[in-house]
DNA sequence: GCCAACGTTGGC
DNA sequence: GCCAACGTTGGC
């Protein structure tokens, strides 16, 4: 079992769209980073839902991998916007799992907590400048979310 | 293959 | 609106 993180701008995608949708596909990561990322998520895999480019960002929520990379279809669309010319059918350059809601925190963790909680130090989310959309979280800094914010915890 | 310029992400 | 980080592009 893995820990993962997911950045989404909640104007565009945020948590409480997952809850409506109930699985929802991770669509349009363009970095080759994160796309690594995405496929090395198991089936089971949890991951922290953070909410960016925002009043308050922060972790929201917590949600889970129902099935594992497969093409993302969004790079065959020319309308869409993340449409890659040059990624054909027979080798496709982008992946995207579908994930599901496990639970939205009644309070979002900011991130400004996280800084300041010497718990997350060496966290890929604290580096200033961090730009990584989709990036693992060891098991510690994952039970801390926890601890902090859920009903599990 | 190096590196400067530029664009994007995202916190503040 | 500013700026740090960093990926990408393009000249050489």
């Amino acid at each position: 079992m893995q820990y993962w993180l997911v950045k989404s701008e909640p104007d565009c995608y945020s948590i409480e769209d997952l809850k409506r949708e109930k699985v929802g596909s991770w669509t349009d990561v363009r970095s080759y980073q994160a796309r690594n990322n995405l496929r090395a998520m198991k089936k089971g895999d949890l991951l922290l839902f953070h909410h960016s480019g925002c009043a308050v960002p922060a972790v929201v929520g917590i949600a889970k991998v129902v099935k594992e990379a497969y093409p993302d279809p969004t790079q065959f669309d020319p309308k869409n916007e993340g449409y890659d010319e040059k990624s054909t059918v027979d080798n496709p350059r982008w992946s995207t799992v579908d994930v599901s809601l496990v639970e939205i925190f009644k309070e979002p963790l900011p991130l400004a907590e996280i800084k300041k909680n010497s718990v997350f130090t060496g966290m890929e989310l604290v580096k200033q400048g961090s730009r990584l959309s989709v990036q693992p979280v060891s098991e510690k800094h994952f039970n801390a979310v926890v601890k902090l914010r859920s009903k599990q915890g």
